[in-house]
Formats: structure tokens, C-alpha cells, sequence
DNA sequence: TTTT
DNA sequence: TTTT
């Protein structure tokens, strides 16, 4: 019955366009790679040190359309999710493991018109699109059949 | 660079003791297994879906001792830390990756005497070991030579 | 118009049992205090320090019922939420201000049977009221009504 | 002995620039608002709700210098920190609450040279002042003396 | 008003 | 491999 918490918050850089995939029954994901950084002294070699880590992301349903639609890679976002690592075979029947972060609210941080892409005519000014925050726990239409098992299986 | 933010808060309980590894020069590591649940119904089949997510925990030099002294199998701890993936060879000599929650702060949340292993003649009363909130950004000794690369060039 | 986040991460102890409030249109909210600690030592006089900081929680709805049922004076217990800052009138007419975090979930962390109250029927195994996570952006019963504005006028 | 969590994480715009105030000894605090927007449709009513919550955010020394230095009017800042409840008393002696976020963790999200303010000689490159994380835990210069009584008897 |  |  849990008792347990699972939360990761991030803040960083997209590193390629959102890739969605779509599902019978309507559902989709959307994945896209996020580039964290970071700077700290070597406390024994005094040498500056820079590391990037990558974190892969994965969003849902309507969340991930705008994402699609809104998020360039270069952009800067706010992301919230929950750790999960997909076991998953490899050509030779390994098995590997992939850690993911389902994104479950996400906050666009680029200015509008700088690092959103060029000539996205959907970014009207009444979307505000580089502001907009979404929370995948919202109330979601019952109709629209989400599966969990879609993302359970997937072949990627 | 950086503005950029990489965190993950984790509520779980531990899988398994701390794994000591000590380095030269003094540093050392220590890594469990923390398991976080989450439980939900499956809004197209309506069955109730169970599911364990387990994260690698790496904690540093006397963060980790005091992990090893006082968190047992099956403790209920809070982790707060930083999202890192390794890569390394198999014996095949294949890129593999593994995603690691690098501790930087927790907080025993297991009362005392009450699953926190049995006899443990450590858990006097003034170090009250299952209330020690621990924050690896606290001043460290600077004679205790920290290194950065011990951890990452680990062969496990 | 957003593009902002309002986040209250808290884990503490309870100093009072949850207070319900009920509106008409069946709404309901309940409030109860949680204590954090902090201990650190004054670098300055190297005394040690102690502080107890209060936080005023406020829970909606089916999550106030649920705390008010099983989270009891003393429990430890998750909360997330979000700061708001209400504004109101003492009895002089003069402008006061009170800092709440409206609570969006919670996790008890109280073991069962163990600083829960004594003899609280309702603790059924089935219910496992010490680790009920709870969040409320789930999906509610669209025919409950919720009215912001209720708690927004509160006399108190 | 604690056993508790007091974390604030907070995205959003400075309503003024940073006000400092100097202590003896060398210590020094930073103050300034800063605003959340939230944004949601009431259910029963259907109409839209928009607002706006100022939180009052207090750095320390280094810290505070390098937002004076850095951080403007208007600015999206990320700042993570501790709540914090101070008691103080009116002109007509009654008490007084108001509730600060303790910043420990802080990282600008404006663009360089955009919302910055203008003019600001002291971005170079090599400071990079827009992507600046900072963490006050980090090791301090144990000589500056940090007195926390400093900020706790604060006459305003 | 909590907890250790 | 945890916990409920």
C-alpha cells in the first residue's frame, strides 16, 4: 500500500525534439532526452570539473502532445516525475535495464521566441506556451481508455 | 555551466545492508537497494496494479558510515540526491549503463527498535539513529581529500 | 499564466488531532499543525541550537477525511503541497496575514498501532491507514462540487 | 534530534531587487519577493482563477552578495530553501508572524541580457551570472564567523 | 502543540 | 531484495 515516495525534479535542457508514439486504443508517450550540468572543484585535485548527465523522459497523453508541439530541443524546462527503470531484451537476448523519468507535471522555462524553435505558428500569444504547466494528474477525460500496460510494453 | 537542477526525493525501505567499498586516500562508499511501491488501478481494465521500483543508493565517506552503522535491511529512510548514470563493460565487454541516486541528504524514518536489525549495541540512546538527518553539503574535513574519481571508475 | 512552481516538501509530527471544517455544497477541509525540527551547532558561540518550526496544514475534501480518520496527534507523517499566504481581519480590523501549505498529498509514515491513537476501530487491515498515500489532484467526483472560494472566505 | 524534512522549492519572478542588510562580524542577509502564479478552473463555477502568491525569500552572505549582484527586478529565479515562521511585534506590541523561505539553494533562469536589468558590467562571460547554482551548504570560510542569532533578531 |  |  506504498507509504513510499518517488520524486525526481528537474530542471534542465532538452537535447532533441519530442519523439511521440502512438498506440491503439489513442494513447501516446512522448520521449525526449534532458541535460542536467554540473560544476564542482575536485576537492583533491583543485581541478574545475563539468559533467552533463542525461536523463530520459517520458511523457504521456495530452501532456506529451504539448510537449511535442511546444518543446524545442535547446529549450529549458522544469520537470517532475517518478523513477522507473524498464527491463528490456537486447539483440542478443540480454537483459538491460533503462531508467526513465515519467513525467508528471512539467513547466516551460524559455522565453518565448528564443530556444522554442523558429516559425512555430501555434505559439499564439494566448497559448503562452513557454509558461505552461501541466499536471498529468489532472482530472483526465475517462473516455480516452489510458493503458498502462501500452507503456509497460514497449519495444524501444 | 548549469542553472539547471537535478534532484530526486525518495521514500522507501531498504533492500538489503549497507555495501562498504573504501578507497585509498581514506574516502569511501557505501550502496543499498531502496524500494519505493506504488499502487493504482488500471483505468481500462480496472485492476488493481501493484508495482516495486527499486533505486541504487550511493552514499559517501561519513554520510555512508553512519548509513552502514544504523540502516538496516528493511528500514524506512528518506533520500534526497542527485540522479547519476554510470557507464561500464560487461564482461563481453559491452556498454552498459546503470542509474545510481547519489545521496546528498536522508533521514531514518524507522523508529528505534523496531526494524532496525536486532542487538544492535550501537544504537545508544544519545545517537538516536533512526531521527539523524545527515547533509553531505555540511563542511567536510578538507584533510579527508575527497575524490571525485574514486566513484566513478568503479569496476562494479 | 504560470511558468512557476509553488512546492512545500515537509516531513514532521502532528501537534493536534485534525480540525474538520464542512461547508455547505458538501465540501470540507480539515487543518492540523506539523512541527519540523532543526538542529544545527552556532558557529559563531559553538552552542548547539534547537528550533521547532510550525507549519499550518490544510487538507481538502476526501484527503481531510482520510487524515482526520487515521492521523492522529504525534503521528509522523509526508506532506506535499503549496504555500499560500491568506489574508484576513483580527478583531481590531487590522490586516493579518497567515502562511498555510494547502496540502495536494500526504503519506503517514507512523507504523500502525504505534503512535496512531489507541484503539481506533477503524485500522483495518484492508484500510493499512499508516501508509495511505493520497493525492489529491486525482480524479475527483466531479458531482462534489468543489468551491475554491470556501476556503479562500474562511472566518478563521 | 529531528527525523524531519523542511524543504521549499519555488520557480518563480522577483518582484524587486535584492535589499541587504549588513550585521557586525561581517554577516549579511538579502531580502526580496518573489511571485508563484497559479492558474486553475473552479469547478463550480467553470470560471477561470488566477492567482498570484509573493513569498518572501532571505539569503545569506555570499549568497545574498551574489543575488544583489546578479539578480533583478523581474527575474525567474529557482530557489530552493527552508520555511521559516518569525514572531515580531507591531508598533502597538502585538505579536506579529510572518513566514520567509530560508534560501540554501538557488539557480537564475532568466536569460543573460534579458530581464536582467541593464548595464550590468559584472556579467562577463566568466561569470555566467544567468546560470548560476548556488548551495550555501557548500563549505563556508569557517573565519567569515556566521552567526544565526544575526538573522533571528531581525528588527524588521 | 510534535518528535528525539 | 523492501514494505503494507
Amino acid at each position: 500500500m506504498a507509504g513510499t515516495v518517488n520524486k525526481v525534479i528537474l530542471i534542465g535542457h532538452t537535447g532533441d525534439d519530442v519523439k511521440m508514439h502512438y498506440f491503439e486504443g489513442g494513447n501516446s508517450i512522448g520521449r525526449f532526452p534532458l541535460a542536467t550540468n554540473e560544476e564542482y572543484t575536485n576537492r583533491t585535485t583543485g581541478e574545475r570539473v563539468s559533467n552533463t548527465e542525461w536523463h530520459n523522459i517520458v511523457v504521456r497523453n495530452k501532456a506529451a502532445e504539448i510537449c511535442e508541439k511546444y518543446l524545442k530541443k535547446g529549450d529549458k524546462v522544469y520537470i517532475e516525475g517518478r523513477l522507473k527503470t524498464r527491463k528490456w531484451q537486447d539483440d542478443k537476448g540480454l537483459d538491460r535495464y533503462s531508467t526513465e523519468i515519467q513525467c508528471m507535471d512539467f513547466t516551460f522555462l524559455s522565453p518565448k521566441g528564443e530556444g522554442m524553435g523558429q516559425g512555430n505558428a501555434q505559439q499564439g500569444a494566448s497559448a503562452q506556451p513557454q509558461a505552461q504547466p501541466y499536471n498529468t494528474n489532472q482530472p483526465a477525460q475517462p473516455s480516452q481508455g489510458v493503458n498502462e500496460s501500452d507503456v509497460d510494453d514497449l519495444p524501444f
